[in-house]
RNA sequence: GCCCCUAUCGUCUAGAGGCCUAGGACAUGGCCCUCUCAAGGCCAAGACAGGGGUUCGAAUCCCCUUAGGGGUACCA
């Protein structure tokens, strides 16, 4: 038999990367066994169907590189590809209403006529005498010929007559063993009472099941918050006569040992929201995006990670491949995955592992694809138009080859490309105090000036030359002339090598901005 | 309340009775390298939640306690 995993998110606007890491599980589960993985929108909750809300759940896939097999279509327009199609469980409810009906027929389902007022009376009793509250319905024990009959003139909200007296057993393949009584069971609603439009619709654990059956899902690896309503499943899957897929819960991610809700969730560091602006994005943009927030998908994109680094940290977190592997490509991801080595334990989110990885993703990303990549980012600082013409390409691969290991994410290209692409670099008060307005700075400056006129060719190791002969002939360390040359052409204290620096300015623009920088030092 | 799940350095984890003086990684601290910033090299500090058992022997098995978490809907 084929492996088949899915993974069912529903529609809310955003993806949330606690979601990725399951989806990613079932996903590598997948391609491991040569399997199938299939997407499936749980949109039950009818309102809230509108495509905005799935767009940026398939666009996060497709960015991430997860692919799936059968689902939506990606323009997220509400088609479905597949030959269980659809996939929008809310667009299967008839599915649900006709295996529904053959439960009531062969009597594991009955409809429930007890009054609201009443349920709560006895669950407040239960609660009193300190006992769980199991609710059995009115018509439980009424024959299903009699019920079908009733049902069909009285539609009520339709309940599993879940057995009593019974264990159910299944074998996590996380959890291991897990054991519940049925007299811990209450009997779950299958189908609500009808709606205003007169239909009445499937409730989520029935919906579930009833998909997971007729996709002929063989894996259903989802979060640990699952794990309670398993047993009930179990059951329906038995009442409707079907096979029972294996069942993975896997533990959920905490940031800072807390689930991940919004209000306890970080906002923007002062130092995200400067690369964001760096990157061209206004205040009112950044703080219009309610989905920038670590627990996002969007937020890693926006800032420039890789989703290659974004995978291996979220599969590394509550997986491992052996003692010591953190560096994990998908590839040897996907040759070595495996349930059983998935924690039980939930995990916590930890930004500063996420960094690491990303840096070192970052270091094998050849320098042509690091510009390719870095282009919309520039777009939308304005560094560039709509083309990239060959002088800025070149000189833009200079200053990203130059820059080497210190750009981590691609919002950083912004930091290190914009004092070298535009015409005048913003001088840096604090640098410009520090380093131009120091004792002798301006002598220090013209001195390195007159050589360099005479240099020929000028280049990063002739520039180096210079500069060290100057601050021979001076007396002086070469770092305290280093330092004003680079605030002088750059505005600022840091940056990659010097040298590099001039190099890519060329002669002529190095001294028309040092001469520049003259003019901000007083006589 | 009731049902269920979980528990190793700050964090992610290795560990399935003796290979454990508990291993690795991130983060942290120190030193080295160095024109700043990165990167790199070396070193350090840092954990089996507590208590009972079982056993010649327990981080590993059992029980209790404690602490977290999930569920308890005509939500998903």
């Amino acid at each position: 038999m084929t492996v088949r995993t899915r993974f069912a998110p529903s529609p809310t606007g955003y993806l949330h990367i606690g979601g990725v890491r399951t989806a990613l599980f079932n996903w590598l589960y997948a391609r491991r066994n040569g399997g199938q993985f299939v997407l499936r929108i749980d949109d039950t909750d009818a309102q809230r169907n509108r495509a905005e809300a799935v767009e940026p759940i398939l666009d996060g896939f497709d960015w991430l590189g997860l692919d799936w097999d059968e689902g939506p279509t990606k323009d997220a327009g509400g088609e479905s590809f597949g030959p269980h199609a659809p996939y929008y469980q809310g667009q299967r409810n008839d599915k649900y209403v006709a295996a529904a009906m053959k439960l009531l027929e062969t009597g594991h389902a009955y409809p429930d006529y007890t009054a609201a007022a009443d349920q709560d009376a006895a669950r407040k009793a239960a609660d009193k005498a300190k006992k769980s509250y199991v609710h059995r319905g009115s018509n439980r024990d009424t024959p299903p010929a009699e019920n079908a009959r009733l049902y069909a003139e009285k539609p009520a909200p339709l309940l599993l007559k879940v057995p009593e007296g019974r264990k159910v057993v299944f074998d996590d393949a996380v959890r291991g063993r897990v054991e519940v009584n049925t007299d811990t069971i209450r009997d779950p609603a299958l189908l609500r009472a009808p709606g205003p439009d007169g239909v009445c619709r499937a409730l989520y654990s029935f919906a579930t099941v009833v998909d997971e059956a007729d996709f002929g899902i063989t894996h259903v690896v989802r979060a640990e918050e699952h794990l309670a309503n398993t047993p009930v499943q179990i059951l329906i899957f038995e009442a409707l006569g079907a096979s029972i897929p294996t069942f993975a819960h896997i533990p959920l991610v905490y940031y800072n040992g807390k689930k991940m809700s919004k209000r306890d969730l970080p906002p923007l560091t002062a130092d995200e929201v400067a690369k964001l602006k760096a990157c061209g994005w206004t205040d009112d943009e950044v703080k219009a995006r309610d989905d920038l927030n670590i627990a996002t998908v969007a937020y890693y994109r926006e800032l420039g990670y890789l989703p290659a680094a974004l995978i291996n940290y979220l599969g590394r977190l509550g997986w491992s491949l052996d003692d010591s592997s953190e560096f994990i490509p998908l590839d040897v991801m996907v040759n070595n995955f495996g349930l059983d080595r998935i924690t039980k334990a939930p995990g916590n989110l930890d930004m500063n592992k996420l960094y690491w990885l990303q840096s070192e993703y970052m270091k094998l990303v050849p320098t042509a694809e690091k510009v390719e990549r870095s282009i919309p980012y520039l777009k939308r600082a304005g560094l560039i138009g709509d083309t990239l013409d060959d002088a800025t390409r070149t000189k833009l691969t200079a200053v990203i080859d130059a820059a080497g290991d210190r750009i981590k994410l691609f919002s950083d290209v912004l930091a290190f490309a914009r004092p070298l692409l535009v015409a005048n670099p913003e001088y840096d008060p604090k640098a410009v105090e520090k380093r131009l307005h120091a004792p002798g700075a301006a002598d220090l400056l013209r001195a390195y000036a007159d050589v360099i006129r005479g240099v020929e060719p000028f280049d990063a190791v002739t520039a180096d030359k210079a500069l060290h002969d100057v601050a021979a002939a001076k007396g002086i360390k070469p770092g305290d002339l280093v330092h004003p040359v680079r605030v002088a052409t750059t505005g600022s204290q840091v940056g990659f090598g010097l040298f590099e620096t001039l190099a890519i300015l060329g002669k002529a623009e190095t001294l028309r901005r040092i001469d520049h920088a003259l003019t901000l030092i007083p006589v």
